[in-house]
DNA sequence: CTTCATTTGTTCGTATGTATC
DNA sequence: CGATACATACGAACAAATGAA
Protein backbone atom coordinates (compact mmCIF):
# COMPACT_ATOMS: atom_id res chain seq x y z
CA UNK A 1 0.00 0.00 0.00
CA UNK A 2 0.87 3.34 -0.48
CA UNK A 3 3.02 3.89 2.94
CA UNK A 4 4.50 7.15 1.89
CA UNK A 5 1.08 9.38 2.01
CA UNK A 6 0.15 12.30 4.39
CA UNK A 7 3.24 14.37 3.86
CA UNK A 8 1.48 16.89 6.28
CA UNK A 9 1.86 14.81 9.30
CA UNK A 10 4.67 17.40 10.24
CA UNK A 11 3.17 17.55 14.06
CA UNK A 12 3.33 13.80 14.53
CA UNK A 13 6.78 13.69 16.11
CA UNK A 14 5.50 15.63 19.48
CA UNK A 15 2.25 13.16 20.00
CA UNK A 16 4.58 11.08 22.70
CA UNK A 17 2.00 10.94 25.24
CA UNK A 18 -0.20 14.03 24.61
CA UNK A 19 -3.47 12.31 23.37
CA UNK A 20 -5.16 13.00 26.32
CA UNK A 21 -3.92 16.13 26.91
CA UNK A 22 -4.97 17.40 23.55
CA UNK A 23 -8.46 16.19 24.75
CA UNK A 24 -8.44 17.71 28.12
CA UNK A 25 -7.37 21.30 26.22
CA UNK A 26 -10.63 20.70 24.09
CA UNK A 27 -12.81 20.30 27.19
CA UNK A 28 -11.10 23.64 28.43
CA UNK A 29 -11.28 25.34 25.28
CA UNK A 30 -14.48 24.47 24.45
CA UNK A 31 -15.69 25.46 28.29
CA UNK A 32 -17.25 22.00 28.78
CA UNK A 33 -18.98 21.17 31.88
CA UNK A 34 -19.41 18.26 33.72
CA UNK A 35 -22.41 16.42 31.65
CA UNK A 36 -21.55 18.26 28.97
CA UNK A 37 -20.97 16.05 25.69
CA UNK A 38 -17.64 14.97 24.29
CA UNK A 39 -17.08 14.93 19.91
CA UNK A 40 -17.67 11.11 19.15
CA UNK A 41 -14.70 9.06 18.43
CA UNK A 42 -14.71 9.60 14.71
CA UNK A 43 -14.93 13.42 14.93
CA UNK A 44 -11.82 13.55 17.80
CA UNK A 45 -9.96 11.37 15.11
CA UNK A 46 -10.33 14.15 12.87
CA UNK A 47 -9.40 17.22 14.96
CA UNK A 48 -6.36 15.66 16.69
CA UNK A 49 -5.32 13.83 13.20
CA UNK A 50 -4.80 10.77 15.02
CA UNK A 51 -6.53 7.23 14.56
CA UNK A 52 -9.33 5.69 16.58
CA UNK A 53 -7.62 3.83 18.68
CA UNK A 54 -5.44 6.50 19.75
CA UNK A 55 -8.33 8.51 20.68
CA UNK A 56 -9.84 5.51 22.38
CA UNK A 57 -7.14 4.83 24.32
CA UNK A 58 -6.79 8.20 25.41
CA UNK A 59 -10.56 8.28 26.39
CA UNK A 60 -9.90 5.12 28.34
CA UNK A 61 -7.38 6.64 30.30
CA UNK A 62 -9.65 9.75 30.56
CA UNK A 63 -12.26 7.38 32.01
CA UNK A 64 -10.35 5.94 34.61
CA UNK A 65 -9.51 9.08 36.15
CA UNK A 66 -13.12 10.43 35.32
CA UNK A 67 -12.56 12.97 33.81
CA UNK A 68 -14.48 11.63 31.08
CA UNK A 69 -17.57 9.61 31.76
CA UNK A 70 -18.23 6.62 28.44
CA UNK A 71 -21.85 5.91 28.08
CA UNK A 72 -22.05 2.50 25.63
CA UNK A 73 -23.89 3.31 22.55
CA UNK A 74 -25.06 6.73 23.10
CA UNK A 75 -21.97 9.07 23.60
CA UNK A 76 -18.86 10.27 25.87
CA UNK A 77 -19.49 13.39 28.83
CA UNK A 78 -17.18 15.40 30.80
CA UNK A 79 -17.16 13.18 34.18
CA UNK A 80 -17.74 14.39 37.56
CA UNK A 81 -14.42 14.23 38.11
CA UNK A 82 -14.95 12.82 41.73
CA UNK A 83 -11.72 10.74 43.73
CA UNK A 84 -12.50 7.44 42.87
CA UNK A 85 -9.32 7.13 41.11
CA UNK A 86 -7.63 8.17 44.18
CA UNK A 87 -9.60 5.40 45.71
CA UNK A 88 -8.71 2.60 42.94
CA UNK A 89 -5.03 3.33 43.07
CA UNK A 90 -5.14 3.62 46.89
CA UNK A 91 -6.88 0.39 47.49
CA UNK A 92 -4.71 -1.27 44.92
CA UNK A 93 -1.16 -0.14 46.74
CA UNK A 94 -2.84 -1.24 50.24
CA UNK A 95 -3.27 -4.82 48.55
CA UNK A 96 -0.35 -4.87 47.06
CA UNK A 97 1.80 -3.87 50.05
CA UNK A 98 1.29 -7.92 50.94
CA UNK A 99 2.85 -7.94 54.55
CA UNK A 100 2.04 -4.26 54.93
CA UNK A 101 -1.50 -4.28 54.64
CA UNK A 102 -1.98 -3.54 58.05
CA UNK A 103 0.49 -0.85 57.61
CA UNK A 104 -1.21 0.59 54.73
CA UNK A 105 -4.61 0.75 56.42
CA UNK A 106 -3.00 1.86 59.53
CA UNK A 107 -1.73 5.33 57.39
CA UNK A 108 -5.24 5.81 56.07
CA UNK A 109 -7.04 5.55 59.38
CA UNK A 110 -4.58 8.10 60.92
CA UNK A 111 -5.25 9.98 58.60
CA UNK A 112 -8.78 9.37 58.95
CA UNK A 113 -8.67 10.67 62.57
CA UNK A 114 -6.46 13.73 61.57
CA UNK A 115 -8.72 15.07 58.77
CA UNK A 116 -11.44 14.70 61.35
CA UNK A 117 -9.38 16.66 63.80
CA UNK A 118 -8.49 18.99 61.26
CA UNK A 119 -11.70 19.75 60.22
CA UNK A 120 -13.25 20.06 63.62
CA UNK A 121 -13.19 23.89 63.76
CA UNK A 122 -15.25 24.60 60.37
CA UNK A 123 -17.86 21.55 60.95
CA UNK A 124 -18.64 22.50 64.40
CA UNK A 125 -18.74 26.19 63.09
CA UNK A 126 -21.37 24.88 60.78
CA UNK A 127 -23.14 22.86 63.16
CA UNK A 128 -23.31 24.71 66.01
CA UNK A 129 -27.06 24.97 67.93
CA UNK A 130 -28.51 23.64 64.53
CA UNK A 131 -30.04 19.86 64.75
CA UNK A 132 -29.73 18.02 62.00
CA UNK A 133 -32.55 15.17 61.26
CA UNK A 134 -30.48 13.66 58.81
CA UNK A 135 -27.50 13.16 60.51
CA UNK A 136 -29.64 12.09 63.86
CA UNK A 137 -31.71 9.51 61.86
CA UNK A 138 -28.62 7.95 60.58
CA UNK A 139 -27.18 7.66 63.91
CA UNK A 140 -30.51 6.12 65.02
CA UNK A 141 -30.39 3.50 62.31
CA UNK A 142 -26.77 2.60 63.03
CA UNK A 143 -27.77 2.00 67.15
CA UNK A 144 -30.45 -0.50 65.61
CA UNK A 145 -28.33 -2.29 63.21
CA UNK A 146 -25.48 -2.32 65.77
CA UNK A 147 -27.46 -3.72 68.47
CA UNK A 148 -28.87 -6.14 66.19
CA UNK A 149 -25.30 -7.09 65.82
CA UNK A 150 -25.05 -6.05 62.01
CA UNK A 151 -22.96 -3.45 60.18
CA UNK A 152 -24.04 -0.46 58.87
CA UNK A 153 -21.15 0.35 56.06
CA UNK A 154 -23.60 2.41 54.30
CA UNK A 155 -25.27 4.57 57.00
CA UNK A 156 -21.37 5.15 58.30
CA UNK A 157 -20.57 6.92 55.44
CA UNK A 158 -23.43 8.65 54.69
CA UNK A 159 -23.16 9.88 58.11
CA UNK A 160 -19.86 11.51 57.68
CA UNK A 161 -20.01 12.58 54.42
CA UNK A 162 -23.44 14.73 55.54
CA UNK A 163 -21.32 15.93 58.64
CA UNK A 164 -18.77 17.39 56.15
CA UNK A 165 -20.97 18.74 54.20
CA UNK A 166 -21.91 22.05 55.24
CA UNK A 167 -18.30 23.18 55.55
CA UNK A 168 -18.03 24.19 52.05
CA UNK A 169 -15.09 22.53 51.14
CA UNK A 170 -16.35 20.04 48.74
CA UNK A 171 -12.51 18.67 48.38
CA UNK A 172 -12.40 18.02 51.74
CA UNK A 173 -15.45 16.35 51.70
CA UNK A 174 -14.78 14.51 48.71
CA UNK A 175 -11.10 12.79 50.23
CA UNK A 176 -12.92 11.66 53.49
CA UNK A 177 -15.44 9.82 51.66
CA UNK A 178 -12.16 8.28 49.39
CA UNK A 179 -10.20 7.44 52.73
CA UNK A 180 -13.50 6.52 53.91
CA UNK A 181 -13.78 3.47 51.03
CA UNK A 182 -10.22 2.62 50.96
CA UNK A 183 -10.55 2.40 55.05
CA UNK A 184 -13.78 -0.28 54.21
CA UNK A 185 -12.23 -1.91 51.46
CA UNK A 186 -9.58 -2.63 53.12
CA UNK A 187 -10.41 -3.85 56.40
CA UNK A 188 -12.42 -6.77 55.42
CA UNK A 189 -9.26 -8.91 53.73
CA UNK A 190 -7.48 -8.49 57.04
CA UNK A 191 -10.58 -10.77 58.43
CA UNK A 192 -10.73 -9.12 61.64
CA UNK A 193 -14.69 -8.54 63.23
CA UNK A 194 -15.01 -7.00 66.42
CA UNK A 195 -18.50 -7.09 67.30
CA UNK A 196 -18.15 -5.84 71.20
CA UNK A 197 -16.96 -2.54 69.03
CA UNK A 198 -19.50 -2.35 66.78
CA UNK A 199 -21.77 -0.87 69.15
CA UNK A 200 -19.02 1.42 70.47
CA UNK A 201 -18.68 2.91 67.11
CA UNK A 202 -21.95 3.52 66.63
CA UNK A 203 -22.43 5.31 70.05
CA UNK A 204 -19.25 7.41 69.25
CA UNK A 205 -21.11 8.94 65.69
CA UNK A 206 -23.86 10.06 68.28
CA UNK A 207 -21.46 11.89 70.73
CA UNK A 208 -19.91 13.01 67.53
CA UNK A 209 -23.31 14.55 66.23
CA UNK A 210 -24.26 15.62 70.05
CA UNK A 211 -20.77 17.40 70.40
CA UNK A 212 -21.20 19.49 67.11
CA UNK A 213 -24.92 20.30 67.51
CA UNK A 214 -24.03 22.08 70.82
CA UNK A 215 -20.58 23.29 69.96
CA UNK A 216 -18.34 21.96 72.28
CA UNK A 217 -15.15 21.63 71.01
CA UNK A 218 -13.60 19.63 73.63
CA UNK A 219 -16.08 17.43 73.44
CA UNK A 220 -16.25 16.64 69.63
CA UNK A 221 -12.43 15.79 69.34
CA UNK A 222 -12.78 13.73 72.34
CA UNK A 223 -16.13 11.99 70.87
CA UNK A 224 -13.90 11.68 67.07
CA UNK A 225 -10.76 10.41 68.84
CA UNK A 226 -13.08 7.89 70.66
CA UNK A 227 -15.08 6.84 67.32
CA UNK A 228 -11.54 5.61 66.02
CA UNK A 229 -10.06 3.80 69.48
CA UNK A 230 -11.67 0.46 68.60
CA UNK A 231 -9.59 0.20 65.33
CA UNK A 232 -6.23 1.87 65.99
CA UNK A 233 -5.93 -0.51 69.04
CA UNK A 234 -6.52 -2.97 67.19
CA UNK A 235 -4.05 -2.01 64.11
CA UNK A 236 -1.57 -1.42 67.48
CA UNK A 237 -2.29 -4.47 68.77
CA UNK A 238 -2.35 -6.95 65.78
CA UNK A 239 0.28 -5.04 63.96
CA UNK A 240 3.42 -3.70 65.36
CA UNK A 241 2.04 -0.33 66.96
CA UNK A 242 4.39 2.18 65.92
CA UNK A 243 3.26 6.11 66.19
CA UNK A 244 -0.49 5.53 66.05
CA UNK A 245 -0.40 8.10 69.26
CA UNK A 246 -2.83 10.93 68.43
CA UNK A 247 -3.93 12.27 72.16
CA UNK A 248 -4.05 15.20 70.82
CA UNK A 249 -6.70 17.20 73.75
CA UNK B 1 -0.50 -24.63 19.84
CA UNK B 2 -2.31 -25.72 22.88
CA UNK B 3 -5.08 -23.30 22.12
CA UNK B 4 -7.23 -24.49 24.61
CA UNK B 5 -10.39 -22.91 23.33
CA UNK B 6 -11.80 -21.66 26.72
CA UNK B 7 -15.43 -22.86 26.05
CA UNK B 8 -16.30 -20.71 29.18
CA UNK B 9 -15.73 -17.04 28.71
CA UNK B 10 -18.78 -16.16 27.55
CA UNK B 11 -17.06 -14.29 24.49
CA UNK B 12 -17.61 -10.92 24.99
CA UNK B 13 -20.40 -10.41 27.37
CA UNK B 14 -18.14 -9.90 30.70
CA UNK B 15 -15.62 -8.16 29.25
CA UNK B 16 -17.28 -4.67 29.52
CA UNK B 17 -14.97 -3.05 31.98
CA UNK B 18 -12.36 -6.49 33.04
CA UNK B 19 -9.88 -6.67 31.51
CA UNK B 20 -8.10 -3.94 33.34
CA UNK B 21 -8.95 -5.83 36.47
CA UNK B 22 -7.45 -9.10 35.33
CA UNK B 23 -4.11 -7.16 34.91
CA UNK B 24 -4.51 -6.42 38.28
CA UNK B 25 -5.50 -9.40 39.58
CA UNK B 26 -2.62 -11.06 37.56
CA UNK B 27 -0.02 -8.51 39.14
CA UNK B 28 -1.50 -9.90 42.63
CA UNK B 29 -1.00 -13.27 41.96
CA UNK B 30 2.55 -13.19 40.76
CA UNK B 31 3.39 -10.80 43.52
CA UNK B 32 4.67 -8.67 41.46
CA UNK B 33 6.02 -5.58 43.43
CA UNK B 34 7.16 -2.38 41.89
CA UNK B 35 9.73 -2.13 39.03
CA UNK B 36 8.97 -5.99 37.99
CA UNK B 37 7.93 -6.80 34.65
CA UNK B 38 4.69 -7.07 33.13
CA UNK B 39 4.06 -9.37 30.38
CA UNK B 40 4.61 -8.38 26.94
CA UNK B 41 1.29 -7.42 25.77
CA UNK B 42 1.40 -10.30 23.36
CA UNK B 43 1.46 -12.50 26.31
CA UNK B 44 -1.35 -10.64 27.96
CA UNK B 45 -3.20 -11.05 25.28
CA UNK B 46 -3.37 -15.11 24.93
CA UNK B 47 -3.40 -14.96 28.65
CA UNK B 48 -6.11 -12.98 29.21
CA UNK B 49 -7.67 -14.17 25.49
CA UNK B 50 -8.17 -10.72 24.17
CA UNK B 51 -7.15 -8.60 21.31
CA UNK B 52 -4.24 -6.57 21.84
CA UNK B 53 -6.34 -3.85 21.16
CA UNK B 54 -8.16 -4.53 24.91
CA UNK B 55 -4.91 -5.08 26.06
CA UNK B 56 -3.49 -1.83 25.13
CA UNK B 57 -6.60 -0.02 26.27
CA UNK B 58 -6.20 -2.05 29.47
CA UNK B 59 -2.47 -0.64 29.95
CA UNK B 60 -2.84 2.93 29.26
CA UNK B 61 -5.56 3.06 31.87
CA UNK B 62 -3.68 1.64 34.96
CA UNK B 63 -0.61 3.63 33.08
CA UNK B 64 -2.61 6.67 33.97
CA UNK B 65 -3.47 5.10 37.61
CA UNK B 66 0.09 5.04 38.08
CA UNK B 67 -0.20 1.32 38.53
CA UNK B 68 1.69 0.46 35.59
CA UNK B 69 4.70 2.50 34.24
CA UNK B 70 4.58 1.89 29.92
CA UNK B 71 8.49 1.97 28.47
CA UNK B 72 8.58 2.43 24.89
CA UNK B 73 10.19 -0.33 23.33
CA UNK B 74 11.38 -2.14 26.49
CA UNK B 75 8.07 -3.19 28.41
CA UNK B 76 5.65 -2.19 31.21
CA UNK B 77 6.58 -2.67 34.78
CA UNK B 78 4.78 -2.37 37.87
CA UNK B 79 4.33 1.15 38.67
CA UNK B 80 5.31 2.78 42.08
CA UNK B 81 1.31 4.26 42.37
CA UNK B 82 2.52 8.05 43.57
CA UNK B 83 -0.66 10.22 43.48
CA UNK B 84 0.18 11.85 40.48
CA UNK B 85 -2.91 10.91 39.32
CA UNK B 86 -4.92 12.74 41.99
CA UNK B 87 -2.48 15.61 40.93
CA UNK B 88 -3.54 15.51 37.43
CA UNK B 89 -7.35 14.76 38.27
CA UNK B 90 -7.45 17.73 40.76
CA UNK B 91 -5.31 20.63 39.02
CA UNK B 92 -7.95 19.93 35.94
CA UNK B 93 -11.01 20.32 37.71
CA UNK B 94 -9.83 23.04 39.82
CA UNK B 95 -8.75 24.95 36.02
CA UNK B 96 -12.05 23.52 34.97
CA UNK B 97 -13.97 25.18 37.80
CA UNK B 98 -14.10 28.36 35.55
CA UNK B 99 -14.88 31.55 37.55
CA UNK B 100 -14.23 29.17 40.79
CA UNK B 101 -10.96 28.74 40.44
CA UNK B 102 -10.29 31.15 43.52
CA UNK B 103 -12.69 28.67 45.39
CA UNK B 104 -11.09 25.54 44.11
CA UNK B 105 -7.53 27.00 44.98
CA UNK B 106 -8.62 28.08 48.48
CA UNK B 107 -9.99 24.67 49.09
CA UNK B 108 -6.72 23.17 48.41
CA UNK B 109 -4.84 25.54 50.68
CA UNK B 110 -6.85 24.86 53.78
CA UNK B 111 -6.70 21.20 53.36
CA UNK B 112 -3.21 21.56 53.12
CA UNK B 113 -3.07 23.64 56.10
CA UNK B 114 -5.63 21.62 58.09
CA UNK B 115 -3.08 18.35 57.26
CA UNK B 116 -0.34 20.24 58.54
CA UNK B 117 -2.21 21.38 62.01
CA UNK B 118 -3.08 17.55 62.00
CA UNK B 119 0.27 16.34 61.69
CA UNK B 120 1.81 18.60 63.91
CA UNK B 121 2.34 16.35 67.31
CA UNK B 122 3.49 13.65 64.74
CA UNK B 123 5.55 16.06 63.26
CA UNK B 124 7.38 17.62 66.31
CA UNK B 125 7.55 14.07 67.56
CA UNK B 126 10.15 12.94 65.37
CA UNK B 127 12.08 16.13 65.49
CA UNK B 128 11.76 17.03 68.98
CA UNK B 129 15.80 17.80 70.01
CA UNK B 130 17.33 16.52 66.68
CA UNK B 131 18.81 18.94 63.71
CA UNK B 132 18.36 18.10 60.71
CA UNK B 133 21.42 19.43 58.20
CA UNK B 134 19.14 19.04 55.21
CA UNK B 135 16.13 20.79 56.12
CA UNK B 136 18.21 23.52 57.22
CA UNK B 137 19.88 24.29 54.10
CA UNK B 138 16.81 24.28 52.49
CA UNK B 139 15.45 27.23 54.87
CA UNK B 140 18.99 29.07 53.92
CA UNK B 141 18.25 28.27 50.39
CA UNK B 142 14.86 29.73 50.49
CA UNK B 143 15.98 32.63 51.97
CA UNK B 144 18.83 33.65 49.87
CA UNK B 145 16.14 33.19 46.89
CA UNK B 146 13.74 35.53 48.64
CA UNK B 147 15.94 38.21 49.93
CA UNK B 148 16.92 38.06 45.57
CA UNK B 149 13.73 38.08 44.89
CA UNK B 150 13.04 35.24 43.15
CA UNK B 151 10.69 32.33 43.92
CA UNK B 152 12.17 29.00 45.60
CA UNK B 153 9.09 26.07 44.44
CA UNK B 154 11.65 23.16 44.38
CA UNK B 155 13.44 23.94 47.70
CA UNK B 156 9.57 24.58 49.36
CA UNK B 157 8.41 21.62 48.45
CA UNK B 158 11.69 19.95 49.21
CA UNK B 159 11.10 21.05 52.71
CA UNK B 160 7.68 19.95 53.19
CA UNK B 161 8.28 16.62 52.00
CA UNK B 162 11.58 16.29 54.12
CA UNK B 163 9.71 17.64 56.63
CA UNK B 164 7.04 14.99 57.18
CA UNK B 165 9.20 11.84 56.00
CA UNK B 166 9.94 10.81 59.32
CA UNK B 167 6.19 10.34 60.56
CA UNK B 168 6.55 7.39 58.56
CA UNK B 169 3.42 7.86 57.42
CA UNK B 170 3.96 7.21 53.32
CA UNK B 171 0.48 8.59 52.44
CA UNK B 172 0.45 11.17 54.16
CA UNK B 173 3.66 12.66 52.54
CA UNK B 174 2.29 11.57 49.37
CA UNK B 175 -0.78 13.39 50.06
CA UNK B 176 0.86 16.86 50.94
CA UNK B 177 2.94 16.56 48.42
CA UNK B 178 0.09 16.00 46.00
CA UNK B 179 -1.73 19.15 47.89
CA UNK B 180 1.50 21.27 46.94
CA UNK B 181 1.78 20.21 43.17
CA UNK B 182 -1.61 21.20 42.85
CA UNK B 183 -1.49 24.50 44.58
CA UNK B 184 1.80 25.34 42.86
CA UNK B 185 -0.09 23.89 39.89
CA UNK B 186 -2.74 26.32 39.92
CA UNK B 187 -1.69 29.64 41.90
CA UNK B 188 0.51 30.88 38.52
CA UNK B 189 -2.91 30.83 36.64
CA UNK B 190 -4.47 33.28 39.01
CA UNK B 191 -1.68 35.76 38.11
CA UNK B 192 -1.29 37.05 41.82
CA UNK B 193 2.32 37.64 42.69
CA UNK B 194 3.47 38.84 45.89
CA UNK B 195 6.88 39.62 46.02
CA UNK B 196 6.79 41.46 49.24
CA UNK B 197 4.89 38.00 50.95
CA UNK B 198 8.22 35.66 49.40
CA UNK B 199 10.20 36.56 52.12
CA UNK B 200 7.69 36.16 54.82
CA UNK B 201 7.32 32.54 53.19
CA UNK B 202 10.94 32.00 53.55
CA UNK B 203 11.19 33.00 57.02
CA UNK B 204 7.99 31.09 58.28
CA UNK B 205 9.99 28.01 56.68
CA UNK B 206 12.71 28.69 59.46
CA UNK B 207 10.13 29.38 62.60
CA UNK B 208 8.41 25.89 61.13
CA UNK B 209 11.81 23.98 61.87
CA UNK B 210 13.04 25.69 64.35
CA UNK B 211 9.88 24.91 66.43
CA UNK B 212 9.96 21.23 65.34
CA UNK B 213 13.23 21.03 66.68
CA UNK B 214 12.68 22.99 69.61
CA UNK B 215 9.22 20.61 70.46
CA UNK B 216 7.31 23.29 71.02
CA UNK B 217 3.63 23.06 69.89
CA UNK B 218 2.32 26.02 70.29
CA UNK B 219 4.77 28.02 68.47
CA UNK B 220 4.79 25.39 65.76
CA UNK B 221 1.16 25.82 65.47
CA UNK B 222 1.70 29.50 64.50
CA UNK B 223 4.54 29.16 62.18
CA UNK B 224 2.55 26.62 60.00
CA UNK B 225 -0.55 29.39 60.04
CA UNK B 226 1.50 32.27 59.63
CA UNK B 227 2.94 30.29 56.42
CA UNK B 228 -0.28 30.07 55.16
CA UNK B 229 -1.36 33.47 56.00
CA UNK B 230 -0.08 35.52 52.84
CA UNK B 231 -1.85 32.98 50.71
CA UNK B 232 -5.19 32.89 52.73
CA UNK B 233 -4.97 36.56 52.98
CA UNK B 234 -4.59 36.89 49.52
CA UNK B 235 -7.55 34.72 48.85
CA UNK B 236 -9.91 35.67 51.06
CA UNK B 237 -9.36 39.71 49.56
CA UNK B 238 -9.66 38.58 45.89
CA UNK B 239 -12.37 36.18 46.26
CA UNK B 240 -15.12 36.55 48.56
CA UNK B 241 -13.03 35.47 51.42
CA UNK B 242 -15.80 32.51 53.24
CA UNK B 243 -14.44 30.97 56.08
CA UNK B 244 -11.33 30.39 55.91
CA UNK B 245 -10.84 31.22 59.63
CA UNK B 246 -8.14 28.36 61.53
CA UNK B 247 -7.52 30.37 64.28
CA UNK B 248 -6.86 27.03 66.01
CA UNK B 249 -4.01 27.81 68.57
C1' DC C 1 29.42 1.28 15.25
C1' DT C 2 26.15 -1.68 13.09
C1' DT C 3 22.84 -5.15 13.05
C1' DC C 4 19.19 -7.47 14.83
C1' DA C 5 15.41 -9.17 17.74
C1' DT C 6 12.14 -7.56 21.09
C1' DT C 7 8.66 -4.51 22.62
C1' DT C 8 5.67 -0.76 22.58
C1' DG C 9 3.26 2.96 19.50
C1' DT C 10 0.16 3.93 15.68
C1' DT C 11 -2.92 3.07 12.04
C1' DC C 12 -6.32 0.83 9.07
C1' DG C 13 -10.16 -2.18 8.08
C1' DT C 14 -13.97 -4.88 9.64
C1' DA C 15 -17.53 -6.91 12.37
C1' DT C 16 -20.78 -6.66 16.31
C1' DG C 17 -23.62 -5.11 20.23
C1' DT C 18 -26.42 -1.26 21.85
C1' DA C 19 -29.11 2.90 22.33
C1' DT C 20 -32.05 6.38 20.09
C1' DC C 21 -35.41 7.79 16.84
C1' DC D 1 -40.20 -2.86 13.58
C1' DG D 2 -36.31 -0.82 10.95
C1' DA D 3 -32.69 2.72 10.41
C1' DT D 4 -29.06 5.28 12.12
C1' DA D 5 -25.36 6.54 15.07
C1' DC D 6 -22.27 5.13 18.39
C1' DA D 7 -19.25 2.42 21.21
C1' DT D 8 -16.93 -2.16 21.56
C1' DA D 9 -13.87 -5.47 19.93
C1' DC D 10 -10.69 -7.91 16.90
C1' DG D 11 -6.69 -8.66 13.83
C1' DA D 12 -3.06 -7.35 10.74
C1' DA D 13 0.45 -4.40 9.36
C1' DC D 14 3.97 -0.98 9.91
C1' DA D 15 6.72 2.61 12.69
C1' DA D 16 9.72 3.79 16.46
C1' DA D 17 12.47 2.95 20.52
C1' DT D 18 15.35 0.03 23.21
C1' DG D 19 18.92 -3.17 24.23
C1' DA D 20 22.05 -6.78 23.20
C1' DA D 21 25.11 -9.31 20.03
Amino acid sequence: MDSTRDPDIGESRMRRSTTAEEIKRLILKNGLRPGDAIPTEPELCEKLGVSRSSVREAIRALATLDIVEVRHGHGTVVGEMRLKPLVETLVFRGVLSAGDELAALREVVELRLALDLALADQVIEQHRGKSSPVLANLVQQMLTHAEAGRSFLAEDRRFHTELLAPIGNQLAGQLVAAFWDIHSAVLPRLGLALPADILLTAKAHGDILAAAESGDTQAYRAAIIAHYEPLLRMLSSTGKGHGAEQTQA
